[in-house]
DNA sequence: AGCCGCATGTAACTTGTTACATGATTTC
DNA sequence: GAAATCATGTAACAAGTTACATGCGGCT
């Protein structure tokens, strides 16, 4: 059920339509939860049969109409409960490492490739989030912002969190392609 | 199918029954991959019908029979495919993070308390992924390990991830306890 | 003319989770 | 005497993935 939590989460920052949810999945929640468009449309139909969010059609000219959804009060006491309860411990998933730890002699060209292209990507994330963070702090020092108590609190943690994960992987990435001989 | 992958990459290291793997994955694999027991013997009953493993019975004294996994050449060709393969994006989902960002002045004081609890469970890995990590080494430095190119560089390699990863997360609890004001 | 972005959806399928069941032995 | 460990499994359910479908408007 914690597809129905982050998507709560993501409602209190204000109205989004499924599409828009899947934008944000994509960039700011990426930090912590990763859903598909398709998730995203059966999940809010069923939170909307449960009551938790209620829908409204935004007419547009030149383009299809949107559904945009708004949290509910009971929408709010679910997500309420969920911030309080205990969390499930994470579960990682990477077929990259499956693939280094049953990496063989013949195939270490292939998987020198892979972490090549990892390396890309987590540096683009990396700079998307460091933008991100330069928007939040507003010139302040972190410590500053982090006394300041600011309502966007939460964001920043979880934001400083992906940074440091896109950080590791880039290291990691670097690691890896100085350890493996490169192809001839 | 990466379950499947995972499974055949740790049964390159050995036999090992449906209960083995379920340690296992508990501790060496839990780097970049995690099961439960259940979806362990499922895979396990199915790999063996697509003959990627032979099941033996090992009769044990005082203690319940088992059945033993060892791979086929077909599983080894399967693998093969697979380590060359481009690999998936990973999926992050972490509940503690959703309810970081759905924080609200009043769920602080239990939202600090998961955060310490997590610290804790991330010590503890850390110890133990330390431990290996000495045992891999076995008195070089990383730098002679990688060079020598041992056997186990995959494995020292995805644990270098991991330890990377929970020295993260210890940073960031720590973090977060720094920042969220203490209860009363 | 063809592709990309906007916007929502159905259907089939694969994975992952949770609860339950069994029964012997070892440890506190 | 109770709990933990060893060892395997069934069944029901929840969550996630993939393929397909529709149709307009703007860009190259």
């Amino acid at each position: 059920m914690a597809l129905r939590d982050a998507i709560l989460a993501a409602l209190t920052k204000g109205e989004y339509s499924g599409y828009d949810l899947a934008k944000a999945f994509d960039v700011t929640v990426a930090n912590f939860w990763t859903a598909t468009p398709q998730q995203l449309y059966r999940e809010l139909d069923r939170m909307h049969q449960d009551g938790l969010i209620v829908a409204r059609t935004v007419e547009q000219e030149k383009r299809p109409n949107k559904r945009t959804y708004t949290l509910t009060a009971a929408g709010r006491a679910a997500l309420g409960e969920f911030v309080v309860s205990t969390p499930k411990p994470i579960a990682i998933r990477d077929e990259l490492l499956v693939q280094v730890e049953a990496m063989t002699a013949e195939s270490v060209p292939a998987v020198r490739d892979s972490v090549a292209r990892k390396l890309e990507v987590s540096q683009a994330k990396l700079r998307r989030y460091e933008d991100r963070r330069e928007y939040l702090l507003a010139g302040r020092t972190e410590h500053r912002f982090l006394v300041e108590a600011d309502e966007n609190l939460g964001s920043y943690l979880t934001l400083a969190r992906g940074i440091a994960f896109e950080q590791e992987n880039v290291r990691w990435c670097e690691l890896v392609l100085d350890a493996l001989p490169e192809r001839d």
